[in-house]
DNA sequence: ACGGATGTTGCACTCGCTTGCAAAAAGAGG
DNA sequence: CCTCTTTTTGCAAGCGAGTGCAACATCCGT
């Protein structure tokens, strides 16, 4: 359809009076050229407007520079800071994100990786849902690096990058308890995503831990409309929760709202609230959220990172501490 | 340094004891190939976990399939959310986006399309950021498709895509009428980009229209916080302004929680404000801001259409009416 | 059985680039 | 000035695919 005319290096080559080497030279690091011969191709490439064709160079190298991000949701504001912090880590390193969307269905996550597969690229970073074993495996044996982020389970020759969402789960119960909290509840989406479990798990167990119950009620996805409605449901109990820690900061978000204008309820006085994820809007003056950050920045890094590291059969962990941000949802602090 | 393995058409061919080609035509939709023969190549194929290489593709073709997005501060809402839309309409179309972030300066934006270039994209969608004359004529001569979205300045060959923003702010300036307002404030960061100046622009025409005076204030970023120290200057000046249009939806998020929490002044009650973007926050019972809101997803559809039409030379302008949506942020509505 | 139409297949070239190798040029040392 | 070493340079062979062309096979009608 469109008809592409980038100018290639034999064109380079001819206005600069010297073989198509040279031109391919000038631009690899390293390689040996006079100062004269390179000064000439550089003029000749300005003025040509040419712009050496990384494909072609992948092609040959046997190296794309190219990464896959499979995300879902990605308008999230927890996977949207995510993605900025990867793909400018990824621009330092020289690699470049491709975005690949996967919000139909789970299986899509293997098509994604497939996709990845097909251009070749360096590695794939996968942010939501759980791949394939068979899958991953044929990423891995193809030499491409695999990075899972918060999925929880093990993949041969993977990074795999997750918090210690227990023990904040815990963190977070104390807290409460110093706060003179007395009903506990866990407010979680309903779609099982490991790390959420986890932090479920945590809360539950500190509950055992301390011989307190924790109400638990799960519903729809991590998202604001899904907080309203845990709200309602857990508001409305005979014994109302006084602190209640939510599986991340959307969901704390629509039930706050809710445990504020539609229960009347004041945050942190009648009702204490934890969330987790640090997002842009839990510091607004309406949330004041205490909540977990995740350090997204520093996942980011050791995403890219691994990318450079010889590939190791096995396989590596990479436990992070979710830093608790104090304000204002629960009291003392 | 990474060892990657790809299975080549040449493996697969081995294996199925046919010519290479024959594995080629399998994989091109459209070419002569026996039924015995496509079954025999799709077996080995999978047996092998062969997948056809997008790169090598790409390069016979002339068409890499990527389309360059170029954003900065992609983890803001409406970034986000149009990221989202766009990458989903570009895989309908068989397309994959390649996101460059651009936070760092201007100029990297024409980095980013000097990356495109090398890449060889198909098209590069620019979010943010002005390109140079210069590189956005390298990238239509060279072939490659240019859809600019709310930059609102000229490039020959490109697709602008544009809102109605200065009749949206009139829209705005006739429901604070309605609403009974008296004193009319425009809050704008002060980063000048065409798209707020236009509505900025429009307000004011309005008022000078119905002969009101409209102040106007701008600070920093299009951020929250922003917001909050747009709502301490309207908000402390003698004659309290009573309707505030804000260039987007973030700023009017901080402005209505300072205005609220900090002026104790009731929304719509004390004061109407109205948003642009209509990202989701709007929505949630905190805020309820009456806003514009930007068709997302005509807007991605519109750029991935025009990425598979044929180059026309003189490039073109679509304007979309943004839809007013009415919340509680406005008394009458 | 034969001529012709139709459908498949493989060869070989191409895309734009990198890189080993050997020839040519430049520099060093006597 | 000649020889030996070090750069620099061009040639040509890839990388993994697509595709025009000609050869071949298949099938049909007569």
């Amino acid at each position: 359809m469109s008809q592409k005319i980038f100018v290639s290096a034999k064109e380079v080559a001819d206005r600069a009076g010297v073989s198509r080497s040279a031109v391919s030279r000038t631009f690899t690091p390293g390689a040996s050229v006079s100062a004269e011969t390179r000064r000439r191709v550089l003029e000749a490439a300005e003025a040509l407007g040419y712009h050496v064709n990384h494909l072609a160079r992948g092609l040959m190298r046997n190296e794309s520079g190219l990464v896959c991000l499979i995300v879902s949701e990605m308008d999230t504001p927890y996977r949207a800071s995510l993605i900025r912090a990867i793909s400018r880590h990824l621009q330092n390193a020289s690699k470049i994100a491709m975005l690949i969307n996967t919000d139909r269905s789970d299986r899509s996550v293997d098509e994604a990786l497939k996709l990845a597969i097909s251009y070749r690229a360096d590695a794939s970073i996968v942010l939501s849902g759980m791949p394939e074993k068979s899958i991953t495996d044929l990423c891995v044996k193809s030499g491409q690096r695999l990075v899972l982020i918060n999925r929880d389970e093990e993949r041969a020759g993977a990074l795999m990058i997750n918090l210690r969402d227990q023990e904040a789960a815990r963190q977070a119960f104390i807290a409460f308890q110093r706060a003179g909290c007395r009903s506990f509840a866990f407010a979680n989406s309903d779609v099982g995503t490991p790390s959420l479990m986890a932090r479920e798990e945590g809360f539950c167990a500190a509950g055992r831990e301390f011989g307190v119950d924790v109400i638990v009620e799960r519903f729809g996805a991590t998202r604001y409309q899904s907080g309203v409605v845990l709200a309602q449901r857990l508001l409305t109990r005979e014994v109302r929760p006084d602190a209640i820690f939510c599986a991340n900061d959307l969901l704390a978000c629509g039930l706050m709202d809710t445990a504020r204008h539609q229960f009347k309820l004041a945050v942190p006085d009648d009702l204490c609230v934890v969330g987790f994820d640090d997002i842009e809007q839990t510091s607004w003056s309406s949330y004041q959220l205490t909540t977990f950050a995740q350090p997204v920045d520093r996942i980011a890094e050791e995403a890219v990172l691994w990318l450079s590291q010889p590939m190791t059969d096995s396989g590596r962990f990479c436990r992070m501490t979710p830093d608790l941000v104090w304000r204002e949802s629960v009291r003392g602090g």
